[in-house]
RNA sequence: GGGUCUAUAGCUCAGUGGUAGAGCGCGCGCCUGAUAAGCGCGAGGUCGGAAGUUCGAUUCUUCCUAGACCCA
């Protein structure tokens, strides 16, 4: 694209993809990014903020449906007049970086990593994490997304890392950082404990096995008497060293056989499928204490092996006797501090069996599951076996089933500032509200301290220094303060912030010991949540941008970050601001769900249904699929998302295109020139004043609508107005942009679209920036703007707003669209003119100037209107009858009476017009039936309807009712000839490939009645067709273009010649 | 098992305590100085199912079914 001359160019546009490549080009030479920031940045901050992605995977298309939004709100608040920046960030830490390189490198465990050395483990995780980095510039640049990348935050700097040792210093002065010994969800594979929110993530439905086994009783009493419990998790059982019941529960003592089973007595018959019957009931209250015989005995603790009661057991499923392992569940955890049971853990860190367990020894906890069942089996313990399908948690990244199991973490004490977390949150604007209260809030409600630490290399190091003589724990918040309190400074001073070299600074404690840093680094999502702080390397550096960007004004990411990033980022803010009002760290956030297959499936690799968004982009281009996601259905709603859904959305731009292109191609023809066809109000025409008005009542909504980041609302308006400019405006006034000098109503034409297509490229410059901007391109004079994306949002004219004209303006569409509908019926077509049209319409009757334009859209010489419904000018009456009331009040005289209004209904028009008259002023109909008088009553028994007279259809939109007279007289019928006539002269122009523009010489032959046509109206053909001169039997042989033609049934020809 | 949301025309979605709407698709037409465009009309719906509140429920309530997401 090139600099703007004085005139604008209009240009007819290319096909999308070549004109989204040119306005690239154009953005990038000109630096359009850049200059919107530099023109704003003096003005008041709209902030957003960037929930960081992993380039060390391609970007697909959930980023997609985040990013659209995340584009649209900057632009709109840029153009606003506010300064937008746009700060970029990647995520750069964590579990998913290293298993991307455990992987290339084929490492297998944490074992292999250390021979491999963390040092150079930690180097390639650095690498690994641009892997994608060209194809995320290439996709963001594609898609017109504009953010800063040079710019962007990378949460593995020392400074970034600084930022976050500052946040967790203040937590830990707070008091909210400890460390803590509990049951949590443990990833064998990674070696490390995951958190809430990270479990959250890896939800399958799984089939495990599910055992009913049997424990003997050390029964005093004596002989074979078991208690039944089940599990999922057989793997679990040589940990076991108690057995739960609800102490207000009742079991039963069943007799199967020659053995006795002790379970709960609702679940005796759900449980078991054997002959048995009770023969015994009692409390649970009476079991506890009992003592029993474990499958392997683990422990010689006394305390071991024996009935405990808890308040968590369930008669749900199971036996109502649950089995304890406090090793591996966080209720058996509780319950074995206070039943102080022993704790018995024969699995190693790696998920496998210790020597402590001999028969299983090496294995896998799950892959041993089928030695313990065969075990059970073979030693007569296990009652039952089958599956049991239910959801269970996997590593949300490597996707090995998680065990519960208790471990050493540090957390965050998040529980602590659960109500000013709440708080916070009933503060920020959530889109949709739902969420607020809804998942998010459910969230907050059940909320867990963080789990915090990880027992892994690649991320931030846990800032805890631990004294090796007095076991004193101190927390380093900065550089300096490390340097100030290391053994040696000058390494200090130059460390990175990493393992394994971080772990080699020692520091001196107060006692004298010295400190050796915690082997911890930290969950991710603390990275990331701490990005509202930590992209600044506040409050080391850039006090001022910080006050300035905090908090933000607007964020938006897809649901899947509820308990990700929207989580962290409350949690870290509001722990680290108390003084701040809320709400922060943002106040706006729009959530979109994800995309779903054309099926409604959810998009998974397995199901090979998954969207590569370079389909979508390489097929229709960016703002094709912007518009697509704006415009089909709110953010928050599922998007069945293919090529062909959003081929479905088009139609809007397209449109656009259209008129852009009829606007251009006359513009261009006749040179229009913005600065010098000017029009005043005065001069403007009902049409133009109807098309100003509606703008401004579209700006109105647009605003509104983005003001309350209601996208599809602003995307409705915009739809709704393009339809109305292109369908009622441009249709109605074409003739108008052909006259060849430049009256006032020309000039009026012109200066109307083209300044409406400059205001409506500007509305939609935040969704579809590409398209606007080409137009706007070529529609702009060099005194504007150099791009529609640094021109200021319109604002609503009141002067130009008239909604009893946009009133009056759908009740013409009305007319004309019931006249349409009389056509259609009457099988006329449109171009054969009509005398008459009649209006019925309790609305008062529009003025000429409407009238005018109805009948020029009806093809009507003359437009009747009329208000009271009883005109038996055009309608004449029917009487309608009641036949139950007739039959009701006269018996067996009514069929004579009905008889008698058939033939009445077969009467003049007068006589039946007569008849109408007296029910309506008298309400009632007296008439003489077979000598005898009858009088019916108005409504009860007969009411009129108006039927069009011989000669007239009717059509209807709502109460309004259009009459067409049919009647093609002489020279009606003529005029149609010539209509005809005049078309395919048209169509033969195209044909022949002449300009809309091009003069012409215009010969025909034709039958007699098309001849008389033509020559009575020979000036209104050749102002049609543009025809200089106008011959029969001309010289054919001079055309370049003849055809025969069929008017109307008539024989013609005609041959063409250009003038040059 | 629990929570949040969704269910309206073939598809994508609006909407309302009082006879159900749009766009796309389909059928039939129309128009053309927007020309590989444009427009009109029509068909098509037990408003997921059941019960309740009400004079009246697609709308409000409860339950059920299905889907999406989340929690355990």
């Amino acid at each position: 694209m090139e600099v703007a001359c004085a005139m604008p160019k209009y240009e007819k546009l290319s096909d999308a993809l070549a004109l989204e490549e040119s306005v690239l080009r154009f953005w990038e030479q000109a630096a359009i990014f850049r200059k919107s920031l530099e023109q704003t940045k003096d003005k008041k901050p709209y902030v957003f903020y960037e929930g960081p992605p992993t380039a060390n995977g391609k970007p697909h298309v959930g980023h997609l449906m985040a990013r659209v939004n995340k584009d649209l709100f900057p632009r709109y608040w840029t153009m606003k007049g506010y300064y937008v920046l746009r700060k970029g960030g990647w995520d750069t830490h964590g579990l998913p970086v290293e298993l991307e390189v455990e992987k290339s490198l084929g490492l297998q465990s944490k074992a292999e990593i250390e021979k491999f050395g963390i040092d150079k483990f930690a180097q390639k995780c650095r690498e690994s994490v641009w892997m994608y980095k060209s194809e995320w510039e290439r996709f963001i640049r594609r898609m017109g997304f504009w953010i800063d990348l040079e710019n962007a935050y990378i949460t593995y700097t020392d400074e970034y890392i600084e930022s976050v040792w500052w946040a967790l210093k203040r937590i830990w002065e707070k008091g909210l950082l400890y460390k803590g010994h509990k049951v949590l969800p443990y990833c064998p594979r990674c070696g490390t404990a995951l958190s809430s929110h990270e479990v959250a993530q890896g939800y399958e439905t799984t089939k495990d096995p599910s055992i009913f086994f049997a424990l003997k009783a050390q029964d005093p009493a004596d002989s074979q008497t078991f208690f039944l419990v089940w599990t999922t998790t057989p793997w679990t059982v040589p940990s076991n060293v108690a057995l739960a019941v609800g102490p207000t529960f009742t079991y039963a003592k069943v007799k199967i056989g020659d053995e006795f089973f002790i379970l709960a007595k609702d679940l005796v018959e759900a449980v078991i499928k054997d002959p048995h019957e009770i023969v015994e009931t009692f409390s649970g209250a009476e079991l506890v204490g009992m003592r029993y015989e474990p499958a392997y005995k683990l422990s010689d603790d006394p305390n071991a092996y024996r009935v405990v009661a808890a308040d968590f057991v369930s008669l749900e499923d199971g036996t109502g006797i649950v089995h304890i392992a406090p090793a591996f569940g966080e209720e058996d955890y509780q319950l074995g501090q206070i039943e102080k049971l022993p704790f018995v853990n024969p699995v190693d860190l790696e998920g496998k069996f210790t020597e402590r367990f001999a028969l299983a020894q090496g294995q896998f906890v799950k892959d041993a599951d089928a030695v313990i069942i065969q075990d059970l089996k073979q030693r007569g313990l296990l009652y039952k076996s089958g599956k049991y399908e239910h959801e269970y948690p996997f590593c949300w990244r490597c996707k090995t089933p998680l065990l519960y199991y208790a471990r050493d973490s540090y957390f965050i004490k998040t529980t602590a500032k659960q109500r000013e977390i709440i708080e916070n949150n009933k503060h920020i604007h959530w889109h949709p509200e739902h969420f607020r209260d809804g998942r998010f809030g459910n969230f907050l409600e059940t909320m867990k301290d963080w789990a915090l630490s990880r027992d892994r290399y690649w991320g931030t190091p846990l800032p805890l220094w631990v004294c090796e003589r007095c076991q004193r724990e101190h927390c380093v918040g900065s550089r300096q303060e490390l340097i100030d309190l290391a053994l040696e400074k000058e390494k200090a001073r130059a460390v990175e912030f990493h393992r394994p070299w971080i772990d080699e600074i020692l520091l001196r404690c107060s006692c004298g010991g010295t400190m050796r840093r915690v082997p911890y680094v930290i969950d991710c999502w603390f990275d990331s949540g701490m990005m509202h702080t930590a992209q600044w390397h506040y409050p080391f550096e850039n006090q001022e941008i910080f006050q300035q960007q905090f908090p933000a004004d607007f964020i938006a990411e897809g649901v899947d970050q509820t308990r990700g990033w929207f989580y962290s980022l409350l949690v870290t803010s509001t722990l680290l601001y108390e003084d701040h009002p809320y709400p922060h760290p943002f106040k706006h956030v729009v959530v979109n769900l994800m995309g779903l297959d054309a099926q409604g499936r959810k998009m998974s690799k397995s199901l090979g249904n998954v969207i590569d968004p370079w389909d979508m982009i390489s097929k229709f281009g960016a703002d094709a699929v912007r518009w697509y996601f704006y415009s089909s259905s709110a953010p928050w709603k599922d998007k069945r998302l293919s090529l062909q859904a959003v081929a479905d959305f088009q139609g809007p731009l397209e449109t656009l295109k259209n008129v852009y292109n009829f606007f251009a191609l006359y513009a261009g023809i006749d040179k229009f020139d913005p600065t010098q066809h000017k029009a005043s109000v005065g001069e403007r025409t009902l049409l133009d004043r109807w098309i100003l008005s509606r703008l401004q009542a579209t700006i109105q909504t647009a605003t509104q609508s983005l003001d309350d980041y209601d996208i599809v609302g602003a995307a409705d308006a915009l739809k709704g107005f393009i339809d109305d400019l292109s369908n009622w405006y441009v249709r109605n006034s074409r003739a108008r942009f052909w006259g060849s000098a430049w009256t006032a109503d020309k000039r009026a034409a012109f200066a109307t679209l083209y300044e409406v297509l400059l205001e409506l490229v500007k509305l939609m410059a935040p969704f579809v920036p590409f398209l606007t901007e080409a137009i706007y391109q070529n529609l702009r004079t060099a005194q504007m703007p150099e791009s529609v994306h640094l021109c200021a949002w319109p604002q609503v004219n009141e002067s130009l707003r008239d909604p009893v004209l946009e009133n009056q303006m759908a009740v013409a569409r009305q007319v004309v669209t019931a006249g349409l509908q009389a056509r259609n019926k009457a099988q006329i077509k449109v171009r054969q003119p009509l005398s008459c049209a009649v209006v019925l319409s309790d609305a008062p009757a529009l003025s000429t100037e409407y009238q005018q334009l109805i009948a020029q859209e009806l093809n009507v010489k003359r437009l009747e209107w009329l208000n009271q419904t009883m005109s038996f000018e055009f309608y004449t009456p029917k009487l309608e009858y009641e036949k139950s009331a007739l039959g009701k009040d006269l018996r067996g005289f009514a069929p004579k009476v009905m008889q008698v209004l058939e033939q009445l209904n077969k009467a003049e028009h007068d006589r039946r017009v007569q008849l109408a008259q007296e029910l309506k002023t008298q309400k009632k109909l007296r008439l003489r039936v077979d000598g005898q008088e009858v009088e019916l009553l108005a409504e009860t028994h007969v009411r009129i309807v108006l039927l069009p007279r011989e000669g007239y259809v009717e059509g209807a939109e709502g109460t309004l009712r259009v009459l067409l007279d049919t009647r093609i007289d002489e020279a009606l019928r003529q005029e149609g000839l010539v209509r005809e006539f005049v078309r395919l002269v048209q169509e033969c122009r195209k044909e022949a490939g002449f300009e809309v523009s091009d003069r012409i010489e215009l010969y025909y032959e034709a039958d007699p009645d098309v001849q008389t046509a033509l020559e009575k109206f020979a000036s209104h053909v050749q102002e049609e067709t543009l025809a200089v001169t106008l011959q029969r039997n001309g010289s054919f042989e001079r055309a370049e273009f003849s055809k025969e033609l069929n008017v109307n049934g008539y024989k013609a020809k005609i041959g063409l010649v250009r003038k040059r």
